[in-house]
DNA sequence: ATCTAATTGCTTGTCACAAACAAATAAATC
DNA sequence: GATTTATTTGTTTGTGACAAGCAATTAGAT
């Protein structure tokens, strides 16, 4: 972005309507992630969302609904992009690598600490608490990851790099969970990254431990 | 209880203040608690908590200043509750065997799933959001956990029962991480009983790992 | 191409309701 | 009986939600 945000650019003229929605979408999402970041989400009113957007009181409430629609989107963009970076990550790895290379992506982020990122995960640890829709797209997320992270281990027991006796279910869901925990510490306090680093280099151990390669 | 809450229980006449505020107390953390369970925290209100409780409309607000107050004293209530609780499990354990302990308590915990259990977690989680008292509250509480956990290894160490090699610190934060990894799975849901229990027992096998006995 | 009608983005006005606080009442303490 | 403490009631402020209106873009007809 070379120090100038989205928000700084004046808008030219002459837009589309898709253009129009995609810019404010855009700028929107942007606001609201500073804003959860600088005052948590319980602070993060839609009238401030749209003013700081450049916008009026209103535009975040017209767009997205509800407080939880905003909050649904921003989880869903963020995720979208999120997903396709891990991709690069991952490549065409499978196996215990592509789970290495899922925690070095995960670590990465962590230390790079982009905003979206942190944001991401206070909506994502807080959707526990309000029985929203927001809910239903944290399990959704979720699902896709396991199935993800399933399929790597299937991949590579039947291309015999793994030991046939694993439990493929199980591994993933335990390296879900214990991501998830590292992620909650990092969220706690993320200044402690050499601890935070330490518990991926663990956690790396626990699931070479778990996925022995065949014979 | 016997089927017969708190709640519903008449209150007799002439009590002392001590034992007025007691009561108050007990009955509207129990109502905060159901209202958590049964709406979240969101459509938790001051005034539904004050009634169902059955007192007035303010009393909750005149009584806790204000919702994270409120909040603020079920996690700590709950908290006090867990703590003695975990002791009867933990009684003199030191190294491994307190941690195994602390994980077949935590699985007993879920598994039994009283409804303080789960609302004190999904406020420990939702906390992360906001920016408030509570944040600090549960960092307080943290701290102590991870204070006890180091406390059982460093003891075990000293008595020769565990390696001297270990880094108790590295390994007392690791166990917790993936402690709130597997709350965080049974929060989203509850129903996997089953996978719950796997998760801890390979928690235990993982700890077992990274707690090598000594010589 | 150009004018008009319909659509869509965005703004403003308003209502309901919760949090927060002040002030009043009821009960216990001294 | 005076004072302190628990509880209730009254009021303010601000947010979410929605309705109605305005402004800009788009589509259709001539």
């Amino acid at each position: 972005m070379n120090g100038q945000t989205l928000r700084s650019i004046n808008k030219p003229q002459r837009k589309t309507h898709a253009q129009r929605t995609e810019l404010s979408d855009a700028l929107m999402l942007d606001a609201c992630i500073d804003l959860i970041i600088g005052q948590g989400t319980q602070d993060t009113t839609l009238k401030a969302v749209g003013e700081m957007a450049g916008y009026s009181r209103g535009l975040a409430g017209a767009r997205f609904k509800s407080k939880n629609g905003l909050f649904c989107f921003v989880i869903k963009r963020v995720a979208d992009q999120w997903r396709s970076e891990m991709q690069k990550f991952i490549e065409g790895k499978i196996g215990y690598d592509a789970i290495c290379a899922a925690i070095d992506a995960h670590q990465q982020f962590c230390l790079k600490t982009p905003k979206s990122f942190r944001a991401f995960y206070i909506l994502w640890f807080e959707s526990i608490g309000h029985d929203s829709e927001m809910s239903q797209v944290i399990v959704g997320i979720h699902e896709r990851r396991f199935s993800d992270v399933k399929q790597w281990i299937d991949l590579a027991i039947e291309n015999n790099q793994l030991s046939a006796k694993i439990d493929a279910d199980s591994a993933a869901r335990y390296f879900l969970t214990s991501m998830f925990g590292i992620i909650y510490q990092w969220l706690l306090n993320p200044r402690l990254e050499q601890e935070i680093s330490l518990l991926h280099k663990q956690l790396k151990e626990t699931m070479r431990v778990m996925l022995p390669v065949a014979q």
